[in-house]
RNA sequence: UGGGGAAUCGUUCAAUGGUAGGACAGCGGACUCUGACUCCGUCAAUCAAGGUUCGAAUCCUUGUUCCCCAGCCA
């Protein structure tokens, strides 16, 4: 008798599994897959699919096979499964030894379960062109026409699939076709073909095959012949399930794989169809897969996620048949949540401005012990040199600054996070432009780490670089790919790419404990966001790329008013 | 138009004839050496109309809207 599941959440494919097992359908057993093709790289969509399918033989005690569905030749490629492999193990899943399989390696088998279907009446060899076949099928609402080759005798039709194997014809000259039933109101069981030939190498088999099985019989035979129980795929395959069912009931038909569909994830303001992405990738809309502006595994890792984030925000939009568009606000919110546990702060200053603390003696230099996080003091504490000369965030000094301002201005006083309260003196501008070149304050000695005397407030908290022991850094700052909600569903997705999604800032300063930060790891940059370093860092020399801006209620203030 | 699916707060997932709930987003507040985090509060939905029932998001009827299918792609 199996055992009942304890799960928290629950969706209805777990539902049908609890069912299922309670019924003991396949012994108890649960096999799922993850089938990708190998002609692009995997994104947030596929990784939902990871963590359900996964997820699911996690839960179960089952097993997720990773298989490459590779049968067809075009785009395929051995970059494409080696970036797959990396980015399903990054995300944190593994299939197990010996799981690992390839559809092109079923390819002789198919054949053969072809040269069965042929035997036994289920498929003829037939001779339209493609445009006759298209013909043939007929509309939503006419039934298709039956091909004048459907009745060639099983001789005739063993002679031609082999001829076709062996590469007599040339392509489209010949398809193999389930018998079925051309007046089937639904299209897709209107004598659908599930082999063409195809005179190009296969980045497996190279050239030993010039016919290729179609989607619809190689997955679900491979699913059959790989012991799958529950077959998990997106709702456009709705459609194709009376024929993956008719298929396999006719060529394994002893514990046949039940095929559920869910509705696959659309991200806000971004784009996941696989012809969009390699259009972005190949006109150079973007740096490459990798881009972090990519939804891609791999841009999302190069931007700065975690997998635990991607797997928290894959637990989180749930699984139904709904179609869905998620707001981004959720995957950045569990990017955040994510990051602000493990983020060690650094302070950091992107567009710098020079402030001199007129009172602090120069050649005075005093390093501060700094907590890498102020919730969790076992993430330990990191030296901060201080200096007289320093720099703070432009946006941090304001010389008509409005109501609720409460960080730097002529007169006021602001705290310089983790040192002293400083207050303003005077300024020194360009003469022609007006612009604020350097600020000079004077500092309190008395409040560090203590708050000033006489009670004054300081509500203001800014963070800092020392000039002379900051580190010049490159600082990426993303945003969102596209400018409108739904780039999808335009028709040209092109005109709406925000072209502001990436601002490069040169003259930034980082703390003197980043200088050789290795990349990949992620700070949070105080009052910032939080940050990664990124691959292209030179020693001594860091970029960062900025994974997601803290959240920032002070912004919507200013702009209300 | 034939077939296949789906309709619940702004978004998304739940509630499986018995108090419509959570998350994200929004709004308000508390706290704060990060305008972050955290905490508290708050706004807000059953596609429509009938019917069955003591009781309907759930069952029935009719209608409406949206998505998918006419690749030798997957």
């Amino acid at each position: 008798m199996a055992q009942p599941t304890i799960s928290n959440s629950t969706d209805f494919i777990r539902d049908i599994i609890d069912e299922d097992i309670r019924t003991n359908k396949h012994a108890g057993r649960v096999a799922t897959r993850f089938p990708p093709e190998p002609n692009g790289y995997i994104h947030i969509g596929h990784a939902k699919s990871v963590c359900l399918n996964f997820g699911l033989a996690r839960q179960y005690q089952g097993t997720c096979n990773l298989r490459l569905d590779d049968t067809d030749p075009a785009g395929e490629s051995m970059e494409f499964v080696e970036s797959i492999i990396r980015d399903v193990h990054w995300l944190g899943f593994d299939w197990g030894e010996g799981r690992l399989f390839y559809a092109s390696d079923y390819f002789e088998r198919l054949y053969s379960f072809a040269l069965e279907f042929i035997k036994t009446g289920n498929a003829y060899v037939c001779s339209l062109s493609p445009d006759e076949i298209r013909e043939y099928r007929g509309t939503f609402t006419e039934p298709g026409k039956e091909s004048p080759y459907r009745n060639r005798s099983v001789e005739e039709n063993l002679s031609l699939f082999k001829r076709m194997r062996s590469g007599e014809f040339e392509d489209g000259a010949h398809v193999l076709r389930a018998k079925i039933d051309m007046a089937a109101p639904n299209i897709v069981m209107r004598d659908p073909i599930i082999y063409r030939i195809k005179r190009e190498p296969h980045y497996r088999t190279e050239t030993k095959w010039v016919i290729y099985p179609m989607y619809d019989f190689a997955h679900c035979l491979s699913d059959a012949m790989e012991g799958i129980t529950h077959s998990i795929c997106t709702l456009e395959f709705e459609n194709n399930r009376p024929l993956y069912d008719w298929i396999v009931e006719k060529l394994i038909p002893a514990n046949r794989p039940k095929q559920i569909e869910f509705a696959r994830l659309s991200v806000s303001y971004t784009v996941l169809s696989k012809r969009r992405l390699i259009e972005l990738v190949q006109k150079d809309y973007v740096n490459g897969w990798d881009d972090p502006r990519m939804p891609t595994v791999t841009g999302m890792r190069r931007r700065g996620y975690s997998p635990e984030a991607i797997r928290k925000f894959c637990a989180e939009i749930g699984v139904a048949k709904n179609d869905n568009l998620i707001d981004v606000a959720l995957l950045e919110h569990c990017v955040r949540d994510d990051l602000n546990e493990r983020a060690p702060r650094v302070m950091s200053v992107l567009r710098p401005l020079r402030v001199v603390i007129d009172n602090y003696p120069e050649n005075r230099a005093e390093v501060f012990e700094c907590q890498n996080h102020p919730q969790n003091p076992d993430m330990g504490i990191r030296q901060v040199p201080f200096s007289r000369v320093l720099y703070i965030e432009r946006d941090d000094f304001m010389e008509d600054p409005p109501k609720k301002y409460h960080r730097l201005g002529p007169g006021r006083e602001v705290r310089l996070r983790n040192a002293y309260v400083i207050k303003f003196e005077s300024m020194v501008k360009d003469e022609q432009t007006g612009e604020v070149l350097e600020i000079h304050c004077a500092y309190d000695p008395q409040t560090r780490n203590a708050p000033p005397a006489g009670g004054r407030k300081v509500p203001g908290v800014i963070h800092w670089v020392s000039a002379e022991h900051g580190v010049p850094a490159e600082v990426r700052l993303y945003d969102r790919l596209f400018s409108i909600e739904d780039p999808e569903s335009e028709e040209d997705f092109i005109p709406n790419l925000n072209p502001n999604s990436l601002e490069i800032v040169t003259n930034c300063y980082v703390e003197q404990s980043l200088k050789n930060a290795k990349p990949g790891s992620q700070y949070q940059f105080e009052r910032l966001g939080y940050f990664c370093v990124d691959a292209d860092t030179k020693a001594g020399k860091p970029v960062f790329n900025r994974v997601v801006p803290l959240r920032d209620s002070w912004t919507k203030i200013a702009e209300g008013k």
